[in-house]
DNA sequence: CAATCTTCCGCATTCGAATGCAACAGGGAG
DNA sequence: CTCCCTGTTGCATTCGAATGCGGAAGATTG
């Protein structure tokens, strides 16, 4: 009976299993389990010819099954938010195709709000993932629940002050002061600032890296005004700050590239201001179309690559070896000395 | 001795079973499962006891588990290629969306060489996904791999025309000819095309369009070079044309929207021609730059969300009724008439 | 109070691969 | 020729949840 129902499922094209091979090649499942399996014990003579009904049967492992007995599931989740930021497609495609290159598949979690994580989480535990990159905020309760599963977590560009947790950054603080060095090197005495969503703990470190900078400096020209990383904030922002002061600062710092861009868009055609001689603006990022000839944005941009390969190696050792203490690693953003701003 | 182990887990903090789940509240095993699925007879009071204490010890259904007794992984592949694509970013997060508020996860495949899809064709098989959205090119024996194991697949934007496969995509050759003819009215005499890469589908088809309507309107001054769909492509392409003719000609249609962006970049900047006035440069896609201020393209956009409902929507019912005869959906792309081209 | 029908629960089995252990075969040494 | 060792193979069990079936408890009716 079970055998005419699995009979019936080849008949239809379905789920060949270790035990249809192992029928057909007159072996033990075991055998076929163990010739799938890389460095068993198997014969030279076994493997070949388990191999080949395999092949002949159109034989997959079913790697459901193995996740269940192995507690491995291979895959690792990735939560991205913000799809409005251009810069995030870039890095869950190189974070997808290092994994793969590791034999590790992407399971894919999108956030609209942030808000809802919770109940992504709850996805993420019910798939067994091995190990999660988050590119979101996270709640300490829930980074607790993550350690309590004993599921390694890598943050991607946001890591709580106050808690040993994986990270991989780019030190955001650092390359908005940089900026803010060549801006003020160069003459500039009033700012501008265009931050990013309130939620967006990028957006505040990139925000107050300024700010202390220019404090430091002396400069108290600085007027903030909202944004949340969209072009037409960056349009919004720029007639905002004209409107707060009566005139333009000399320098806008924007909280990424897509913002800096709308307001380089405005300035120079809706305001007609000349860019960057009498209105310098920086964003943050260093995505593609800041490179490109109407923008060559003066920007700091992300080592994505290596930022990617970090947070994999990360995930994937402390998949092996769960009991590696937390790490951050924290990289520089490179200076991009573009054509939007006047630098020093 | 089997319950020692499963406590020393549980003290571990590692994995809690529905078994644990059951005895802790002194029910069955297949209680604690019928309490998870909804429209189960199962009585309140049952269903608040066992709720109870699943919240207490932190229990949550095992998914890999549930997969394999199913034959339901609840996952859907992703394929992609094309990185240097800025359209395929917003596909993929809008697709990821719309799966996921219909309790479906996203298995991501990217390519980086289209020969990759064998191997992972292997690996999307043994990960036992539901169903497949693929946006690369597949061979004829891979799609009947497919349909051997009966996993559901919808090709977006590209279609087998000898094949009966369920697809979505945009009448890519329609929008062409529309931009040809609003090109054509509007006086342009002498066309420059710059192509995709050869291996895209996408490509061939725009291509292939814009040059049938150009040739049925007689226009016999037509010169096509290659791209791959890149900025710098756009550019290249550009100074290429310029090369091969000696001059420029009235109009040039890109393949994509990015490389159009290139090759007006170029044409301002590099050769100080006036867009549109000397030049008309038109894209297809409409990705968000093409609406930012410094390039207004005309271009046709794809109407992404309702095509990525569509995907979605064939995929699941599919999956639910995998006797549904094959279906290809067409939709239209929107003509923007944006300030890159003197269109009549 | 008995008879009948519901509703609800538990038992036992199933999904498909991995693996510890025992058994077995073949080869080499004594 | 016997003994032992190494290298292979098969058996039986396991992972964790879902579900058909039978039965018990409770609800309804006469």
């Amino acid at each position: 009976m079970a055998d005419n129902i699995s009979a019936a499922r080849r008949g239809d094209g379905h789920r060949i299993t270790s035990y249809d091979v192992a029928r057909q090649a007159g072996v033990s499942q075991s055998a076929v389990s163990r010739c799938f399996k890389p460095g068993a014990s198997v014969s030279k003579k076994m493997r070949a010819r388990v191999m080949k009904t395999a092949e002949d049967l159109g034989y997959q492992p079913n790697a459901i099954a193995r996740s269940l007995i192995t507690r491995r599931s291979n895959m690792v989740a990735v939560v991205i938010s913000q799809q409005t930021n251009l810069y995030y497609p870039e890095v869950l495609v190189q974070l997808s195709q290092r994994f793969s290159e590791r034999g590790v598949r992407v399971l894919l979690f999108t956030l609209e709000r942030e808000s809802d994580i919770d109940v992504m989480l709850d996805q993420i535990l019910q798939y067994q993932v091995d190990g999660v990159v988050e590119a979101a905020r996270l709640s300490g309760s829930q980074i607790d629940l993550m350690e309590k599963r004993g599921i390694p977590l890598v943050f991607y560009n946001r890591s709580l002050k106050d808690r040993r947790v994986n990270s991989v950054c780019c030190d955001q603080a650092e390359g908005e002061r940089s900026l803010v060095n060549g801006l003020v090197a160069a003459g500039h005495k009033s700012f501008g600032l265009i931050s990013g969503p309130e939620d967006s703990a990028v957006s505040v470190e990139r925000t107050q890296g300024a700010l202390e900078r220019l404090k430091e400096l002396d400069i108290n020209s600085v007027t903030v005004v909202p944004g949340d990383y969209s072009y037409e904030s960056g349009v919004d922002g720029l007639l905002d700050l004209k409107d707060r002061l009566g005139k333009l600062p000399d320098a806008i710092i924007c909280a990424n590239d897509v913002m800096a861009i709308g307001c380089l868009d405005a300035a120079r055609h809706q305001l007609g201001v000349k860019v960057p001689d009498d209105l310098s603006v920086v964003g943050f990022d260093g995505v593609g179309p800041a490179k490109w000839e109407s923008y060559d944005l003066t920007t700091v941009r992300q080592p994505v690559r290596r930022m990617t390969e970090a947070a994999v190696s990360m995930i994937l050792e402390r998949i092996e070896n769960p009991e590696l203490p937390p790490e951050r690693r924290t990289f520089s953003g490179i200076l991009i000395d573009g054509g939007s701003a006047r630098m020093a």
